[in-house]
DNA sequence: GATTAGCACTCTCTCAACGGGAGTGCTAAC
DNA sequence: GTTAGCACTCCCGTTGAGAGAGTGCTAATC
């Protein structure tokens, strides 16, 4: 079965693949088997049941559909699904119609990281119609482009951090000594141009030198700038758990697994390492997936951002019996979006 | 049954007291209704089953149980949980243990309060083993601070607004002219003493008789400040649906059903009204909800914050069997964790 | 030679029947 | 007031029959 993750080179039939195609549509709607005259019944192939019934045989023989019980009906193999994804499904692009809808709503919401990774999770479940998981990009390190302080209470200030890729990040400081609005601005103005565009560890070398306020800053600017260097947990995001709930085979129990998958990680680490910085979407199909806890499932992911700059991660998850076509279309195009969106923050 | 929201007057002895806190406890523990037997087996009560048959049936004569089916065990009703609630329960506090453990787990997150609601859903799903729903505060109208003006692009800069009770909000600023960082600190310097202190009402007012530039920030502080009078959608944050996936209550679709109460907001909305500004934890139980939609499930809620100041809500959701104890010790100790947390934001 | 009609067969799924188990109320004895 | 005993009720898991859908094979047809 380990073979099975290359690209199947099987030659079939122009009338076996259209077979097969119509098994994967018709399995994927309606989650049973699928027989030989239900096929007839519902679209009109111009050839009889038992002509259908000697091409199964077939297509079974070369491991592209599978009987789970005799006199069963056909059900496609991972296999299948494949050559599908491959061969037959078509090139997947949102209806422009959904792309425009979709952009338009972006612009809706505030302008911000945040606010567009949780918002990408939840717009991607909706059109793929499964669970969607999305993280926060991640710089390859973090530079400082900026920060400011603003005195909350004469010991406790808010630090704000701005990166050179526009993220920000606040947090509480707790003083040494008492400061005003002032002296904290003026803090600020002294430090911000000698430390602008530097990164964690540079900053940290410049520590020895400065005024016991200044180093107590630059100690939590520091700290802060090191949390934007890394994926942060809470920066993953995903939706739609809803969409699976429903679905046959979640029943109960296997929910609970698909959540600790998303949020134990496992989903993300697994995935990672296979996924090449090729700029298009790639999908793993029921055994082909890299990690034994995928096996039962289909995911779909692309990578977005600038390359070497900022990237961050985004796909779907499903059962194997997916719609490949909506997850691959939906996330292709969240992908672009999300890399369109931070070019315009990052393009300076 | 619209008088039941009134709390039981009836007398009922000693030993019935200890059989329905006996059915309580198993019920919720088991799922299943409870027989004389099992209760004889399970608990060493002093009595045969027989003397436990005559009790448990002049307790459903009161209203307190009820048999599912004919010769089925006895369920409490509403009206028995509410019993239990007020007079068996004892004072729900959680084991200081945990009490300790959770204020710690606080002292590990960033202090920023979105980071603070996210977390607390999420430690609230945990400790009371439920779906939890947890509102960011909210001030009663929020006031100006201080706000920062950091320039990213020529034509487009990152406005910060810090409003008294520290309540942070980023917003993307597209400049109708080109300005560079030193420009942008002036207009910020020059408007920032003029505005301190005031709501957007008041700020709304002053725009007229300032330069273009000024006039296009301090329209956008206007909106960030509105956006931070009222709670905001993407602030409400629940966790643990995990919870009650395994529940036999929700066997697949109903879980469903669940997520659109918290999502949908019908939840809050419902609830909301019912809330008086009592600083105890408020519960409700199957027909005593405020809202149709809940009335299969209990929903145990709080209020946190500082009165007349900042508020908001957080609580938990399950099946109407639930653990009583449980949620209430969780909700009313997370609400006076978020109490002190805003006390200590707040107090200037 | 490919296609199709017909047929016997297999397997799942639904539904009704059934018996064990748990629980009840009642009566009579303690 | 409490309890042992008993007849009765109802749920639940198992079993078995029949319907439905699907298959492979063979023989006839295009």
């Amino acid at each position: 079965m380990a073979e099975m993750t290359s690209m199947p080179r099987e030659r079939i039939t122009a009338r076996q693949q259209s077979i097969l195609k119509l098994i994967v549509q018709e399995y994927v709607a309606s989650g049973r088997p699928v027989g030989s005259k239900t096929l007839t019944e519902r679209y009109n192939v111009g050839v009889s049941p038992a002509t259908i019934r000697n091409e199964m045989a077939e297509l079974e023989l070369l491991g592209f559909v599978q009987q789970l019980h005799t006199s069963g009906g056909r059900v496609p193999t991972d296999h299948g699904y494949r050559y599908f994804v491959h061969h037959l499904m078509g090139s997947p692009e949102l209806p422009s119609g959904d792309q425009i809808m979709i952009r338009h709503q972006f612009r809706q919401v505030e302008v911000q990281l945040d606010q567009w990774v949780e918002f990408a999770a939840s717009v991607l479940a909706e059109t793929a119609g499964t669970v969607s998981i999305v993280t926060a990009p991640r710089t390859v390190v973090a530079r400082l482009r900026h920060f400011e302080l603003i005195s909350l209470q004469p010991q406790l200030a808010l630090l704000i951090l701005v990166t050179q890729e526009s993220a920000v990040r606040q947090m509480m400081l707790h003083l040494p000594t008492v400061h005003d609005q002032v002296q904290l601005s003026r803090v600020a103005d002294t430090l911000v141009p000698r430390i602008r565009g530097l990164s964690s560890d540079e900053i940290a070398e410049r520590i020895p030198g400065t005024s016991e306020v200044m180093a107590w800053v630059l100690e939590h600017v520091v700290t802060g700038l090191r949390g934007l260097d890394s994926v942060d947990r809470t920066q993953v995001r995903h939706s739609g758990i809803e969409n699976i709930l429903g679905e046959p085979e979640f029943a109960g129990a296997d929910a609970q697994y698909v959540l600790e998958l998303l949020r134990g990680g496992t989903l993300l680490s697994a995935v990672l390492p296979a996924l090449t910085s090729g700029d298009d979407v790639q999908v793993f199909i029921g055994d082909e997936n890299p990690a034994d806890a995928l096996r039962r499932f289909g995911v779909v992911m692309a990578s977005y951002g600038i390359d070497g700059e900022v990237t961050g991660i985004l796909g779907v998850l499903g059962p194997t019996r997916m719609s490949y076509w909506r997850s691959i279309s939906s996330v292709r195009y969240m992908a672009r979006l999300m890399s369109d969106l931070m070019e315009d923050l990052y393009s300076a």
